[in-house]
DNA sequence: AATTCCTACAACCGCCGACGA
DNA sequence: TTCGTCGGCGGTTGTAGGAAT
């Protein structure tokens, strides 16, 4: 048995929204704020399906949006997003102030992906084109870009650094997947101190505790701050014989800068080397944004 | 001027996880 | 524990508008 459908399909408008509605949806959420969606099109008298009602506030009505053409700033760091969380789109959009998942994931299939191959760079993979096809076999797209970022996941309770990230932690339960996976692919990311003997790497994964505090470093390549940390010891990326595409910090030096300064976009230079406003959390502690 | 092709992007669809009964 | 509902996400489609022929 079928679930059943979102809304009455037989009374509700599809295709593009008119003004009059967009109006109707504006003015009721700013009354009433953003309450439930299934029951929003019939407190605000819209024949829409409440799925449609949230992401035409989601993707074009909401205040906070910028419109307009992307940056090359953004252009860059929705690329080391990519390479990093590959199509999390929600989570590339929440590190990007005023774009949304939809506008990135259009954004990326129009004119990023073009860019990566006029680059000679695989969209998924981000690595060579011509190294792509024999990566292939042995990694997925996704799986292998947060593998080889050197994603770092750190065994520490309560965390020593309070670098958890608000909207990964709203993921948890995906990156468990993918911490799985560099688990299984074996990545080489963590420092000796926060690395289990080797007798850890013998042990089933499924025999340890998977810890979902997660954090990422970049190096600051745009801010153009050098990159002093970037030693390439623990870098898959930066294995001889492996081109890197994009220089990524090993875990050791991530821990390190998170203790400083851990705002990802900053780290980026996306916010020209000032915290931005969400990097700070409510527990005072600062945080990724 | 008409037609075809291409590009950009708004919107839809189906799936999944969280949550409460 | 199971089931239904809901919100959210990523993939895909539809279509308007511009460029090329």
């Amino acid at each position: 048995m079928g679930r059943s459908p979102c809304c009455e399909k037989a009374h509700t408008n599809k295709g593009a929204w008119t003004k009059e509605e967009d109006e109707r949806l504006i003015s009721y959420i700013r009354a009433h704020g953003e309450g439930c969606w299934r029951s929003l099109p019939k407190s605000a008298g819209l024949l829409r399906c409440g799925k449609s009602c949230r992401l035409r506030w989601i993707n074009y009505l909401r205040p906070d949006l910028k419109r307009g053409n992307f940056t090359e700033e953004e252009d860059e760091l929705i690329i080391k997003l990519h390479s990093l969380l590959g199509n999390k789109w929600s989570l590339i959009a929440g590190r990007l102030p005023g774009r949304t998942d939809n506008e990135i994931k259009n954004y990326w299939n129009t004119h990023i992906k073009r860019k990566l191959i006029s680059r000679g760079l695989d969209p998924q993979t981000h690595h060579p084109l011509n190294a792509a096809a024999s990566a292939a076999t042995t990694t997925t797209t996704a799986t292998a870009a947060v593998a080889n970022s050197c994603l770092e996941f750190r065994n520490a309770s309560p965390p020593s650094l309070p670098v958890a990230d608000i909207a990964l932690m709203n993921h948890q339960t995906k990156f468990k997947i993918l911490t799985d996976s560099v688990e299984d692919n074996k990545c080489n990311s963590g420092t000796t101190e926060e690395r289990q003997p080797d007798d850890s790497l013998e042990q089933p994964n499924h025999h340890r505790p998977i810890n979902l505090d997660l954090s990422i470093g970049l190096v600051p390549f745009l801010s153009g701050s050098t990159t002093t940390q970037s030693s390439s010891a623990n870098s898959a990326e930066s294995k001889p014989g492996v081109e890197s595409p994009y220089e990524l910090r090993p875990a050791a030096a991530t821990a390190a800068a998170a203790a400083t300064a851990v705002c990802l976009c900053c780290q980026l230079g996306f916010q020209s080397g000032q915290l931005c406003s969400n990097c700070q959390g409510s527990n005072g502690f600062f945080r990724f944004c």
